[in-house]
DNA sequence: CTCTGGCACTCTGTGTTCCCGAGTGCCAAG
DNA sequence: CTTGGCACTCGGGAACACAGAGTGCCAGAG
């Protein structure tokens, strides 16, 4: 049905209106790629092609652009990831490697994405269900009044006031404290449900009240954060670029938390690339728009998923390499803080 | 040299233009507001109030436009800040209250300046500089790794994390925590670093190597971060309007923290309003957009800045009034959290 | 059966021209 | 100082023609 050379044509068809962004005909194909045949019998094969859906035409008597079949083909078929130059790894790691807490991981992470693919970067938060507690704080704030903070492996802090139902003096918070930590300390996450079940039992009764209240702040904050924070960046990558579909709705999309989440979508293995080409994204608002995304992860656990979001005309080899090299990286330097 | 009709006139032109994106005519005028006198008059007061600068005419036969000079003189002089509607007014009160920790707060009030202003809203987190300590927390993570945890005031958290010297016991932590908290709780942030001078007195000798390396990381916390965290949001927003200036510029000048900083500018009194119109501005990239921005604070402290960034062509009287609110409702949650 | 050159055909994009209308500036009269 | 009148200017849209790129198809050659 498509013979080696059909696909050649398209190859050479994808790569050529990835760089030049215009319909390309016959006769420029023979012209730049040597594939040893002429205009005439590369129109038959644009016929074949066009015939089975991997590319179309604008109008009658224009060159061929190719559908999101015809890139979804490329993609897994026809193109090499590219890695990346020994310059840029290093770049990146002593770029990463400057960041001082996850916030700022992350917010490196962005912009080296954004800088790199020269694409919009999206970076998902490192899970909390996925981590395991490094150490749980209450730190009284008021008579009645504490805050909970909860300190994740990956670097993740996160904090809770809480009202109390009566005051608590300092030395019973210390042993609150040594009770919480020793019963959750290295707990998987997704566990601490389970395991604060068990910890009233431990405590003499009058000191039941004040932790049941603390205990569902904490699992609170576990579930309420389970929708996960995501971070974006290099939207001015987005003003050269020409979308099928407006610009604002673009914009709109990624300032919606569960739009974002869906894109980056379900993982594969870890670092295994993800890639979602137009009308394959479950958003209607992009079509004309691509995803590229991997997971990350310390270890051999993801823990979150990044990517870059392009128009579907983009360097697919480029961005994968570049999305894959900097999942890989991330993944190092959380593992190694 | 100008009276109150031509800054009627001028008035009126600017809610013209404003509302309907088209250079101005002195028919349209006439018609629309009634002024009164005939177009030939209102003609003379516009040749009048070009030649002094606040309008400008973008071809030799179209309407008149506000130059920077005429929106300026409107908003000094011609203009009432609009307050919001009730209905609004709860809104965001109920909006706002939802909000569990500074985090959220700080990312619903962008949503909200966003969506009551329909320009990009920009946010600064409360000023470390300008909250005081509300605890210090000292975790152990491995040997000789801890885990530096300041809160503030204002519910900010920042962490950081410690390599030690040599390996330290619970006790000693305990111990240093007492010390420390005793020290810092309440104190002003800014005058951390002379009470933190005085601590290595109070201990014995053995523990002032320890004590000295995390002293310095709490210091360079305090000044590293002295560059403020800034977010922004809304940038669907700009994707209608069209600015004299490229959009790309504008999304660039977004994401660079520096510029924002700027751009939020130094404090006028606590909730009073900053407003810059277009090359007013200090940021080359952003002529043809006008900040307006106000302080906000717990008490009679500003805390941070927050404002929109729009086209030099909005409302500004709105866009005005729903700023100023904002402002306020956030400091009266920050007060009260 | 496949490739090739030739040829007629079909579009889009661009440049030109033309004209309408909105809006102005100026002037003379009220 | 205000007003109506008038000639003038200029931008933007419509109509039109044209060149160029690209196609599909066909008949002939390997």
């Amino acid at each position: 049905m498509l013979d080696d050379r059909k696909l050649a044509v398209l190859r050479a068809i994808v790569e050529d209106y990835v760089s030049t962004n215009e319909p390309v005909g016959s006769k420029a194909l023979a012209d730049r790629h040597n594939l040893g045949v002429s205009p005439a019998t590369i129109r038959n094969d644009m016929a074949a092609l066009e015939e089975q859906g991997y590319i179309t035409q604008p109008h009658t008597s224009a060159g061929r652009v190719p559908t999101d079949k015809g890139y979804r083909l490329f993609v897994d078929r026809l193109s090499q990831i590219k890695p990346l130059s020994g310059a840029e790894r290093r770049a990146i790691e002593t770029f990463l490697a400057g960041a001082v807490d996850l916030d700022e991981i992350v917010m490196r992470t962005v912009r080296l994405l954004a800088q790199l693919t020269r694409q919009v970067a999206v970076v998902q938060y490192p899970s909390l269900t996925r981590s395991s507690v490094r150490h749980v704080e209450i730190v009284p704030l008021a008579e009645r009044r504490v805050m909970l903070v909860l300190i994740t492996n990956t670097g993740r802090v996160e904090q809770r006031v809480v009202d109390l139902p009566e005051a608590l003096a300092e030395d019973r918070i210390a042993n609150l404290r040594s009770v919480l930590n020793g019963c959750l300390d290295g707990c998987w996450l997704s566990q601490v449900p389970e395991t604060v079940a068990g910890i009233p039992e431990r405590l003499p009764p009058e000191e039941r009240p004040v932790v049941a209240t603390i205990m569902s702040v904490l699992l609170e904050t576990l579930v309420e954060r389970h929708e996960e924070k995501i971070v974006f960046g290099g939207t001015a990558n987005l003003a050269g670029a020409d979308f099928s579909v407006g610009l604002r709705d673009v914009l709109e999309a990624l300032e919606e938390q569960v739009v974002l989440m869906r894109l980056l979508g379900e993982t594969g293995g870890l670092s295994e690339l993800t890639v979602r080409i137009g009308s394959e994204n479950p958003y209607s608002g992009l079509r004309g728009t691509s995803i590229v995304a991997a997971g990350y992860g310390s270890g051999d656990k993801e823990l979150a998923r990044l990517g870059v979001l392009g128009p579907t005309r983009m360097d697919y080899p480029v961005t994968m390499g570049a999305v894959r090299a900097v999942a890989r990286y991330v993944g190092q330097i959380l593992a190694g803080s």
